[in-house]
RNA sequence: CGGGAUGUAGCGCAGCUUGGUAGCGCGUCUGGUUCGGGACCAGAAGGUCGCAGGUUCAAAUCCUGUCAUCCCGACCA
């Protein structure tokens, strides 16, 4: 290709509405524009990226026994009505109504269509398994759109979806995604982990997510230094490690705090360790309030809490409301004389002579024992992990790192198939429900992930394997007959033996075309200029590396060759 | 949906406080000189100042409403 063909209009300067670098980079390489929030135009460069990357996510999946589907983006409400989504599914799915004012939807997911297609085609155990795909748009009316590409309303995923006649068959299809998608990731040069997940709200026991590392990523994930467990935080158990109980503990005191609300202000003015201090949280779950008690250094973990009471309407109370739960303003709640429900983390259990709130503006107390001056409804785990914990399997450290959700696999087992009533005759021709799997990557996503982990202050530095070209030459002056002569040869010989290859033919200065060849992150440059001509020689430059080096004309074609990994 | 900010030429911005017929840089077009990391000179095109009301002799500027975008909080591939 030609750039003077190639719509790639970059800008010279950043945009001034994008926050996170690979938005910036996208909008700046001329790859994509926005049209409405959170809807986005791919550009050339950016469609031939997709492409890439939806190339080797399919034939992963076809290597792995499925086969590819287009499903509809736009669904009748009866479907989501079986499933009971229709109601669950809240704002964030797109609605819409057709001319008869029947109701529709943007499909934010398929599981609903592709259990309907499948129960209406497939009815014997002998036609199981099977693993359907498709790699389209959905879309999801997100509360707030940002970062471009990485939280979009309308993007691209590819997602499988298995049914197998048993539990014992859904492990094999998980295993098979799993490996599937462990060999895409690599395939596509990213550096990532495998992480135990929350499954959320899709259902499901077991879920693990794929995550791009990145420091800008909003996953944060932990993973231990001596063995091979690693899971999201919203899921990472916390170990508890017992101490001795303390067997002293003085009777409780009230302590009078003016004015001291938060952790920090309340252990500064009485000079102790927020390791020390029961913090109790007031949640409404399922409109009954519970009070949360978590030691003062540590964070609540709302996934924890939510998926341990079942809720499904959970938020923190606020202000009024716990004033008139406890009598106390939030910062001087405690768990001491408190009526309502009670849940403690682990760690309360091995806390003594500690301090909470004492239900009593500007007041707090201390030596507090839990199990003498107050008993929870119930401890669990309910504490964000944190870097430098112990490992759950093997009691190693912790390590902690941020990341980029670009895959999610779950379990779902027969919650669909259940509610659709989607099922199959067995060998004793007995009906049963098929045991579902479901298996997602964002597309769009990865590119945008991909992005955030390789760039430099120049701009994007593509993996080989999606860079939307391989080359790019660049003649440094198109007024000299010599290098625009070399040029047009290379540019051939190049096409000739299979390389995806970007010709700068520009009437530019060869700065402006640097600039421009470093933005949009084509791996290779191969620089034509003056110098090196009169050698017979041509300048190769890894976008990856600072420096260049000289290669015969004659032998470039297969120096790109082995450098893209063909030869 | 709550809190904050911003809408002026394709992009980045100034002008608004103190109303008076819209400006800068980059990009674009023409001609010329240049040519290895975003050149220089000369000329040119391009804007109903987000939209709708209002105040005023006069509104980008003041007032009201509205829409959009971005950032921060509750959701997720």
């Amino acid at each position: 290709m030609r750039t003077t063909q190639l719509l790639m209009p970059t800008l010279r300067e950043e945009p001034s509405d994008t926050e996170v670098i690979s938005h910036k980079l996208l909008v700046r390489a001329g790859m994509i524009r926005k049209v409405a929030g959170g809807i986005y135009t791919y550009l050339p460069l950016a469609f031939r990226v997709l492409q890439k990357i939806t190339q080797i996510v399919r034939e992963e999946m076809d290597k792995a026994g499925g086969q590819e589907v287009g499903l509809p983006i736009v669904q009748p409400r009866e479907l989501w009505d079986q499933s009971g989504r229709w109601q669950l599914y809240g704002d964030e799915m797109f609605r819409l109504k057709d001319r008869h004012q029947r109701d529709f939807c943007l499909g934010p997911t398929h599981e609903e269509v592709i259990t309907a297609i499948v129960n209406a085609d497939v009815h014997s155990y002998r036609d199981l398994p099977l693993l359907l795909y498709q790699i389209q748009d959905k879309f999801r009316d997100e509360i707030r759109p940002r970062f471009g590409l990485m939280r979009a309303r309308e993007f691209i995923m590819k997602d499988l979806y298995s049914f197998d006649v048993d539990e014992d068959g859904l492990d094999i299809s998980y295993r098979k995604m799993y490996f599937a998608y462990s060999a895409i990731f690599e395939r596509l040069g990213l550096d990532f982990r495998v992480v135990e997940a929350d499954s959320g709200a899709i259902g499901g026991n077991v879920s693990h997510e794929f995550i791009v590392l990145a420091r800008s990523g909003e996953s944060l994930v932990v993973y231990c230094d001596q063995c091979d467990y690693a899971a999201n935080v919203e899921k990472a158990e916390a170990v508890f490690e017992p101490v001795e109980t303390v067997t002293e503990c003085p009777p409780l005191e009230t302590v009078y705090t003016p004015g001291r609300k938060s952790v920090a202000e309340v252990t500064e003015f009485l000079g102790v360790d927020p390791a020390r201090i029961i913090k109790t949280l007031i949640y409404m779950v399922d409109d009954v309030p519970h009070a949360i008690l978590i030691r003062g250094d540590r964070e609540l973990n709302e996934v924890k809490l939510k998926n341990y009471l079942q809720a499904t309407e959970m938020f923190m109370a606020p202000e009024d409301m716990v004033k008139e739960i406890t009598g106390a303003s939030i910062g001087s709640v405690g768990p001491v004389g408190l009526k309502i429900k009670i849940l403690a983390d682990l760690e309360i259990q091995g806390m003594s002579d500690a301090f909470c709130g004492a239900n009593r503006d500007d007041y707090h107390l201390a030596h507090v024992l839990p199990g003498r001056d107050f008993v929870p409804d119930a401890y669990a785990d309910l504490r964000n992990v944190e870097a430098g914990d112990s490992c759950p399997r093997c009691r190693g450290e912790l390590l902690a790192t941020r990341g980029i959700e670009v895959g999610h696999i779950f379990k779902l087992g027969t919650k669909y198939s259940q509610a659709m009533d989607a099922g199959f005759l067995d060998e004793d021709g007995v009906k049963r429900h098929f045991v579902m799997g479901c298996y997602g990557i964002g597309i769009s996503r990865v590119m945008a992930a991909a992005i955030e982990q390789k760039h430099d202050d120049d701009g994007i530095i593509w993996p080989m394997a999606i860079a939307p070209y391989q080359v790019i030459i660049v003649p440094v002056n198109v007024g000299d007959e010599q290098q625009v002569e070399c040029a047009e040869r290379l540019y051939r010989e190049l096409q000739e033996a299979g390389v995806e290859v970007l010709y700068d033919d520009r009437e530019e200065r060869a700065g402006v075309k640097f600039k421009d060849a470093d933005l949009i992150g084509i791996p290779l440059r191969i620089t034509i200029g003056p110098k090196s001509l009169k050698q017979n020689k041509v300048e190769i430059k890894k976008r990856w590396e600072a420096e260049s080096e000289l290669v015969d004309q004659d032998k470039i074609v297969d120096v790109v060759l082995s450098l893209i990994g063909k030869a």
